[in-house]
RNA sequence: GGGCGAUUAGCUCAGUGGGAGAGCGCUACCUUGACACGGUAGAGGUCACUGGUUCAAUCCCAGUAUCGCCCA
């Protein structure tokens, strides 16, 4: 330590960052310090952080994770980008909610505690609907909500005060009011349809919870009839065949134009069903004709219902088969081979292909192959409500980001079937409707008394999950309710999703947000501003993780390993607009790696007196170097702060870390080393900006890092005496930095650049001469008192590692940079093949350069129509072409032996 | 089958109508007084293919191929 440094101005930090030491303190202490509560009704006159009068709310509620879930890389990315951008708000001094909470998740949820009570050997059933329902309460309590522990070693600042769920009684109000709304508006209707049926859960589902994969199954053809009035079917389901009620053709199928309304004889049954001719029939398929099974097709019962058939349900809800004979009793899958193998055996099997792949429906939750079943269920009707939804973006009232997203939004929504909203569950919101003795249907609102008496009894399905998740952006806020929340809050400002689950519930969150909240008029009855949707989280390779395929990532994982930093600026730092997000172990390392080097520079910069208290002095007392760190620093924030405000966090993040190492750390703390051994004015300009950059640049980056910059900042800004004068006592209430254009200054940048220049071509001479980094050379700078580089030999000369020349020194070798003559006395090792290499290459590009600059210019029609400043950009590359010629013929002339 | 998107360095991805970029990986050298979770230098690309528009195309348009996603 030399003796003109002053003493350290803040106690030195530890070698390395821990993140594991210092994240949970710090959490604790920002939950402590109420940073994450909204401020309310009261934040109209609170003030805030930059000292501005009055906080515009920002608020964000989270897409409610299920209560049975942990957090996976997905909610990682999301919550990152959620987190991102509740933060900057924040920081800019708005009123900031974040709503955290969770769903009830009935299939999931129910599922978990059934393999519970497995464990005992009982069933529901045994406990009966109410212990049963108590049992998953309890179980909820104990064990439900593990991701809220884990959303706090993410960083995620969620207002913990507004807590939700959707079965509490706030959110259950919520359900019945909008139910009773719906039903009083002829919205909502039961009805006997088909619908997806999961056999091993023992439910309804609705279109979304079932989940399409290609699967190799079999085409088997099957003659129906007899001699000329036969006809082959072709199916992927032979069992169902025995639910047939009709066979159907394309009624321009001039095969099957004399059969059109004839019979056939359905082998196994001996009943005889009629052929029919519907549009709807593709004559490519198969033979063209195929078998309807109204009971057990979505599409065969479409046609049943045109045509009039009767509908013949075969199954149990089991999935068993309930009748024709040998049949009984078995499994749907079992029954397949076993009606093949009695038609093979009465010679009706034409065709088998095996194997055969073709799209299978499968329950979300539990992956069994869905069963389509006719049965009376409850269902929304959506045409009103999806026509509001999809105008409400079309007309620009809801914002989506990327844009090119929303065609996916209007393709789901202009087409959206009816909503199947009952579940055979004991889990959820029971629906509101009993059912009296004498065929009485009554809906009951949440705060009507429900009619009492014999025979009266309430319908005992309960509501699809993303029924209650659909009101969430309201009822989390407090409707039906008019709180002072709600009117503060709704709608919300942005709402943060995988595109992936665009379909789960932003439609119905718009559908139900439009519906309920319409006195406020077409704005401000959205559930929220924008929808910024961001992409999957994949592999290295962009492979999907998957549990079967190992490549699964578990951020808890990283953030013990890596930090939660460092997991959090690996996935923002992936997120570009629209596109998927590719993680990898070497790629968090990465970030890691970025969070100790900004340790470390601070660590430099504080060790040599550096902090954010001491005032900037004005530009003519600050070194070119100075200038230049600021100039670029301020462009810095203004290019970093219009990517986060645009939602590119990938860019902001590459920007940020690229002006870090790349110019700070690289570059002007290198710099800088010179001025502060130097000491004296220079020195104290230094460290004063040093102090200020970082303190910038920490800003910029606390959204995306939250606690290594905060740990940094208070080092940076805090001296000895404590807090500094109107400054935070937290980065995450310090005011969001703002560029300030005066600090531009584009002839400090073309110095460095310069000076860059220089040291670059110097220390590649160094490397092709095969000298060692370390290794000191004595050299002279010809000719540098005339040119800007002057101020900066002394630095010239530390960063390269060239000595002053003796009075022995003797020039083996030089080097015309930037009007700056280098000369080495390299002891006579002059490697000069080497040297003749390398201006060769240089110079073999100089010289395509200017060709092609040549070129340019000697095409009239590209003088006479591309722009003139094009034209003088290239006459421009010309001339450097030229010089940078002159420049390496005169140094290869120069070279011994020419 | 319908729709959408992609194709740029070994890998993952930016990028712009006018001189091809980053990170990781790779090669060589280096424990220099913030940092080896580091430093310096280097190699590596007909910007998928074929046409068209333009003074000028990796970028705009059309077609082809391959891949991915969503829907049926």
């Amino acid at each position: 330590m030399s003796a003109q440094r002053p003493e350290p101005s803040a106690p030195e930090l530890p070698q390395t960052f821990t993140p594991g030491e210092v994240e949970g303190k710090l959490y604790e202490r920002w939950v402590e310090a109420g940073y994450f509560a909204a401020r309310g009704r009261a934040g109209k006159d609170a003030g805030t952080p930059s000292g501005e009068p009055e906080a515009t709310p920002f608020s964000i509620v989270i897409p409610p994770p299920n209560v049975t879930g942990s957090l996976h890389v997905g909610h990682a990315l999301d919550h990152t980008i959620q987190d991102i951008l509740v933060r900057r708000r924040r920081m800019q001094g708005f009123d900031t909610l974040w709503l955290p909470g969770m769903d009830h998740a009935g299939i999931a949820t129910q599922n978990v505690v059934e393999r519970e009570l497995a464990k005992e050997g009982l069933s529901r059933h045994d406990l009966g609907r109410e212990a049963f329902v108590e049992r998953v309460w309890q179980w909820k309590v104990e064990s439900g909500g593990r991701i809220l522990g884990q959303m706090r070693r993410l960083g995620d600042s969620v207002d913990w005060s507004r807590e939700r769920f959707t079965m509490d009684e706030g959110r259950s109000k919520a359900v019945r009011t909008m139910f009773k709304r719906l039903y009083d508006d002829g919205l909502i209707y039961r009805a006997e349809r088909i619908i997806n049926w999961c056999p091993r859960c023992l439910t309804a589902l609705s279109d979304i919870e079932v989940e399409h994969s290609d699967d190799d199954g079999e085409l088997v053809s099957i003659r129906y009839g007899e001699g000329d009035a036969s006809v082959v079917v072709a199916t992927t389901r032979p069992e169902t065949m025995l639910g047939d009620t009709a066979v159907a053709v394309h009624p321009s199928d001039e095969r099957y134009a004399h059969l059109v309304g004839a019979e056939v004889e359905l082998p196994l049954t001996g009943r005889r069903i009629p052929i029919v001719a519907d549009v709807h029939v593709d004559p490519e398929f198969g033979t063209g004709a195929v078998k309807v099974t109204p009971a057990h097709d979505p599409n065969d019962f479409e046609i049943g219902q045109r045509h009039g058939l009767p509908s013949i349900t075969i199954m149990d809800e089991h999935g068993v088969i309930t009748a024709h004979g040998m049949f009984q009793g078995l499994d749907r899958f079992e029954a397949r081979p076993s009606v093949v193998a009695a038609l093979r055996a009465e010679g009706r099997i034409e065709k088998e292909v095996r194997p055969y792949r073709h799209a299978v429906g499968h329950c979300q939750r539990c992956d069994t192959v869905v069963e389509p079943r006719v049965s009376l269920q409850w269902f929304v009707k959506v045409e009103p409500l999806a026509q509001a939804a999809s105008d409400a973006v079309r007309e620009g009232r809801i914002a989506i980001h990327p844009p090119e997203m929303a065609k996916r939004y209007f393709s789901w929504v202009d087409n959206m079937h009816d909503w199947c909203i009952s579940r055979q569950l004991w889990w959820g919101h029971r629906i509101p409707v009993w059912y009296g003795p004498a065929g009485e249907v009554v809906c009951v609102g949440p705060d009507e008394e429900p009619p009492s008496g014999e025979g009266w009894t309430q319908d005992e399905d309960v509501l699809d999950t993303w029924f209650s998740s659909g009101l969430w952006p309201m009822s989390t806020l407090g409707w039906p309710d008019e709180t002072d929340d709600l009117a503060r809050y709704y709608p919300t400002s942005v709402l943060v999703t995988g595109y992936d689950i665009l379909f789960f519930w932003v439609a119905r969150m718009a559908m139900f947000g439009l519906y309920a909240m319409k006195d406020r008029g077409p704005v401000d009855s959205v559930p929220f501003r924008e929808i910024v949707l961001h992409g999957m989280v994949r592999d290295a390779h962009g492979k999907k993780m998957s549990k079967s395929f190992g490549n699964v990532v578990d951020p808890l994982d990283w953030i013990d390993r890596y930090g939660a930093d460092a997991t959090r600026f690996t996935l923002a730092r992936g997120a570009n607009p629209g596109s998927d997000v590719p993680v990898s172990e070497e790629w968090c390392q990465g970030s890691r790696n970025f969070a100790t080097k900004l340790w470390n520079a601070t660590r430099f910069a504080l060790m040599n007196g550096a902090s954010a208290q001491l005032p900037v002095p004005p530009a003519e007392q600050l070194s070119s170097a100075d200038r230049w760190i600021l100039s670029r620093l301020h462009r810095v924030i203004a290019d970093v702060d219009a990517s986060y405000e645009g939602y590119e966090f990938a860019k902001a993040c590459e920007a940020i870390q690229a002006f870090a190492w790349s110019e700070f750390c690289d570059w002007y703390v290198e710099l800088a080393k010179t001025s502060l051994t130097a000491g004296g004015e220079a020195a104290d300009a230094t460290r004063a900006v040093l102090g200020h950059v970082l303190d910038r640049l920490l800003r910029l980056l606390h959204p995306v890092m939250p606690f290594v910059t905060e740990e940094l900042w208070l080092a940076v800004t805090r001296g000895p005496s404590g807090v500094a004068p109107g400054e935070a006592e937290s980065l995450v209430v310090a005011a969001w930095p703002t560029a300030e254009p005066a600090y531009v200054d584009p002839a400090a940048e073309a110095e460095i650049t310069a000076l860059q220049r220089l040291v670059t071509e110097v220390r590649r001479f160094r490397s092709d001469q095969g000298l060692k980094p370390g290794q000191r050379v004595p050299a002279q700078l010809v000719g540098i008192e005339e040119t800007v580089l002057a101020p900066h030999e002394p630095a010239i000369r530390s960063l390269l590692r060239l000595d002053p020349a003796g009075t022995a020194f003797t020039r083996t070798a030089s080097l015309l940079v930037e009007q700056v003559t280098v000369e080495f006395d390299t002891a006579g090792t002059i490697d000069v093949a080497a040297e003749r290499k390398r201006l060769e290459k240089d110079l073999g590009n100089a010289q395509k350069e200017k060709v092609q600059a040549e070129r340019k210019l000697g095409n009239e029609e590209f003088l006479a129509k591309a722009p003139a400043p094009v034209v003088e950009k290239v006459r421009g590359q010309l001339a450097a072409a030229e010089a940078e010629i002159a420049r390496l013929e005169g140094q290869l002339a120069g070279l011994p032996g020419s």
